[in-house]
DNA sequence: CTGTTAGCGCTTTCAG
DNA sequence: CTGAAAGCGCTAACAG
């Protein structure tokens, strides 16, 4: 394996400047440059990057922390992260964390070790909180962006929907509709993108003079089964709602398949809604009327926003909000 | 931020005894070991793993190239890489590739530039052919496992699927069930997977006497749209088949789509059956039958075979076939 | 514009 | 068992 010496030697140069040739050009004489880059090429030099790494003390590494990475999804958004950071000259390091606080803490902890640049964490959790970091950087902030699923007052750089608005937007529709029982999927338990969602629902409610009806609320978790399960939860009681808002796509999948099982139809005797807009969700038998969010966005930016950050080009912490849509397919009715 | 000198200073020893008891505990007397803990705690000391990495020449990095991230197959497949490879202290590196040669040249340089360790390549492409590698690594052959689609006579170990037996066993329930005009949607064209899947279902039709019929195969690219075109092509057409075999579940899935909106049913009118048996699969209307390759284990064989070569662990190259297993659901039944 | 020089933080002989 | 010393491959002052 060659190194910048061997090269400097054929090249007849010192290694400096086979350095400056490589890394800025613009401080090389044309003539020096394709010495220098002929000798690369007659030794097949591969600069060692754990040396330039080690040397200039950047990684070009980028950890992403993704509770699931198995989810439609978190698959997008992390599309949208890879490509961006390539762009940019960056490599991603997938972290999987199944949404432990520990694994994150860890994860996170790549920064200080020098494995890695900076975070982009995907859930509502702040791994350097009470680590004691934050001296150790710029503006006593540790570089991190938080995406989709934004923690409360956020210190950070954040990328995220105007879930509230969205679901009301969604219970509108389905207001509009005629429906006035209208049960919830709800996602996580202690998750913000769930809160907020149910703020928008209850706004929409609120807005129509419908009384709020915590009992038409069900647990879910965001996976098929979940969603199966307590649609089954839903349809079996006494007075079933005529339409289910489901926190995400899969539920609402989910929760079709459960209502079909039972002998109802959709949208005829009863309306879902789902969130997202996977690529499943025009597939599904009806067609989801959900919430589109723009995945490889929310991921984009979120990497934009962290290089910017790395790179010192960012002035202030800027909190960033993605437009959704209202994409209404056939899965819901007008109530019967 | 401390280093190790800091540290050595502090536990009044030198660097070479601190580096040491973190790395070789063994090597040390418990009395020092105990004095070197309690200075790395005092300081607050956090190894910088970019010296570690450059000065023992790995990163503990393994690349990974997928061809597309968002793709359920594949998540789960990189959730069985990442896993393993956490287990045994290394850490992801994802490189979305798009199946673009150049793009997976260029990533696969990584391990040259020691960015990478080893690279994980779920295409049936060599990444390191004529790149006049080779002699750099033991055994003439460069660190890189190929799972999935595997290429033909790999020098590579491999892990992957029988495929054209799964295909021979669709094709055979089917052929039992009384179909004797069984339509394929298939695969990218010059994909061993397609190639191989095609000849097991010729298998099945050869052993069953029935004759091939080149004019029953569309072809797909393993999207939902493509499924769906597809169909309408084969159910349109003069003596259209009484089954589709799609050679995986988001073609199925897009196919019984297309369907239906052609006021046929499945499976009474027409039978549908897929290949890979995402979460998704159980959740069509009608449920899907068939081939579950198990995934997770895809990426932990991969990862692991990876890692023991890295390690020297390995003797020989391995190549790793995993059991299919096929799931006979609603979407396919006896022809009328 | 180019060369000299001094390390980055760590691991690893090699002596003791 | 421990310390001294060399050096991984590269970048970045600093002089010229």
């Amino acid at each position: 394996m060659s190194n910048i010496r061997t090269v400097a030697r054929l090249a007849g140069v010192s290694v400096a400047t086979v350095s400056r040739a490589l890394a800025k050009p613009d401080l090389v004489s044309p003539r020096t440059r394709k010495k220098v880059l002929a000798a690369v090429e007659a030794a097949g030099y591969k600069p060692n990057l754990m040396a330039v790494q080690f040397r200039s003390r950047r990684t070009r590494n980028l950890a992403v922390l993704v509770p699931v990475i198995a989810n439609p999804f978190f698959s997008r958004v992390i599309t949208g992260i890879q490509g961006c950071a390539r762009e940019a000259g960056y490599q991603v390091l997938l972290c999987n964390t199944q949404g432990r606080e520990e694994t994150e803490r860890e994860y996170a902890r790549m920064v200080q070790n020098f494995q890695a640049d900076g975070v982009i964490q995907l859930r509502a959790f702040d791994p350097f909180a009470d680590s004691g970091v934050g001296s150790d950087f710029p503006g006593g902030l540790p570089p991190l962006v938080n995406a989709c699923e934004v923690m409360d007052d956020c210190r950070y750089p954040s990328v995220k929907l105007d879930n509230r608005a969205a679901a009301r937007a969604m219970t509108d529709h389905l207001v509009r509709l005629g429906h006035r029982r209208i049960g919830v999927i709800k996602g996580p338990q202690r998750s913000p993108l769930t809160r907020d969602r149910i703020a928008g629902y209850r706004d929409a409610l609120d807005a129509a003079g419908i009384i709020y009806d915590e009992t038409l609320l069900c647990p879910g978790d965001f996976t098929l089964q979940s969603g199966h399960r307590a649609a089954g939860t839903l349809i079996t009681r006494d007075n079933p709602p005529s339409a289910i808002f489901c926190e995400n796509d899969e539920m609402a999948i989910g929760a079709i398949q459960r209502i079909k099982q039972g002998g109802l139809r959709v949208p005829e005797d009863i309306s879902v809604a789902g969130f997202d807009d996977i690529a499943f969700a025009s597939y599904s038998d009806p067609p989801l009327t959900t919430i589109a969010q723009p995945a490889e966005e929310f991921g984009a930016t979120a990497a934009r926003l962290l290089i910017d950050q790395l790179e010192g080009r960012q002035q202030g912490v800027t909190h960033s909000v993605l437009p959704y849509d209202l994409v209404v397919r056939d899965s819901t009715g007008p109530v019967r």
